[in-house]
DNA sequence: ATCGCTTTTTGCCAAATGACAAATGATTTC
DNA sequence: GAAATCATTTGTCATTTGGCAAAAAGCGAT
């Protein structure tokens, strides 16, 4: 876990005190390809940083198809903040696009820490005002391109992604069908 | 201005003297249409606030093509943060819409406020996440849908811009020719 | 009202993408 | 290793969207 403990010390000091803290308020889960990290409907209830593997946010359209919203891979954060922090049900589904490790807070946890480690709220504030500009400035490059661009943009933003997830979920990342992806693929090499 | 003072009660508490501090920071300017608030290259050194009117933010992709990233209209803080915080040129251009009213607080004033009002950062972290969150949000819904219901989409959750601004701009926020979205509208009446 | 300028609409054809179905390939399970 | 299951590719055709150019509409200045 010490990737984690890496991973925040970028965003502000901690002691060795407060770094044993952090690491006794988690647990490490495992979740198989396909598993939910949280559903739609419900209020999520953690906070979690993965350690390996991919998983990826999604969500259904009024057609009942399915869209990925933006993947999550290794040394990064995994909450629905909106759902954690205001304890509302989460509009979204946060599901392993592959086997995936991660380092969980439980609620009560994760409180607890923002309470007992001076500074850890600005710590985290900084890690999730990154990772949001990051969805932004991820998205926004994709827009107003063809299907084409978008794929090689989405190789460039998730380098390591591509070999790890199905097909489909690229696809449904990128906005088109897999049969198109499929094609453009043959097309590329 | 009491606009702004309103906006930034939801997000916090401020006694008298507070609001007094924050509206003698600020200066109002008004920017004629296509005139921009801030450009690319150039370290962003002021935080807005519309009071009316409607800008864009926006690039130039690898073809010359200026995309619209979104628009911000009126009672909406208008930085590129990741500019103003970390003093770095910003990649993007804020250019207004149509005629629009600004309050502006330049850098320093901004700061100062920072440092004379106990809870501003407080504030201001919470009007940036929510800001981030609804840029997310407004952008995910759009991708993976044709062209007619991305614009249905866009009137939804930019229920007063339509009117106001040039069609091509529309266009190229929702990644579509003018012509197209032309065509799209005509189907839709 | 007219001129000049910008914005929007339309026509035409080509290219990109979707929809659907079938074939192929990969992986797991027994 | 054969069967079953899942993932990817391919074929065919319909539909959407783009590119380009011209026409029409809107609008401000005189």
């Amino acid at each position: 876990m010490e990737e984690f403990i890496e991973y925040i010390l970028q965003f502000g000091n901690l002691n060795q005190q407060q770094i044993d803290l952090v690491l006794n308020n988690a647990i490490e889960i495992e979740l198989k390809k396909d598993e939910y990290f949280s559903e739609a409907g419900k209020v999520s209830q953690q906070v979690g940083f993965v350690l390996n593997g991919v998983l990826r946010v999604c969500y259904y359209n009024n057609k009942g198809e399915e869209i990925t919203k933006y993947f999550i891979d290794e040394n990064n954060l995994v909450v629905d903040f909106e759902s954690f922090e205001n304890e509302i049900p989460s509009t979204v589904y946060v599901q392993a696009a592959a086997d995936t490790k991660i380092m969980v807070f439980p609620r009560k946890n994760w409180k607890e820490l923002s309470n007992i480690i001076v500074g850890w709220d600005a710590i985290v504030h900084k890690i999730v005002s990154r990772a949001l500009m990051q969805k932004v400035e991820r998205r926004s490059p994709l827009i107003s391109e063809d299907a084409k661009t978008r794929y090689l943009k989405f190789l460039e933003i998730y380098p390591n992604i591509v070999n790890r997830v199905p097909l489909s979920f690229v696809a449904s990342y990128l906005g088109i069908t897999q049969s198109s992806l499929s094609r453009i693929r043959k097309n590329i090499q």
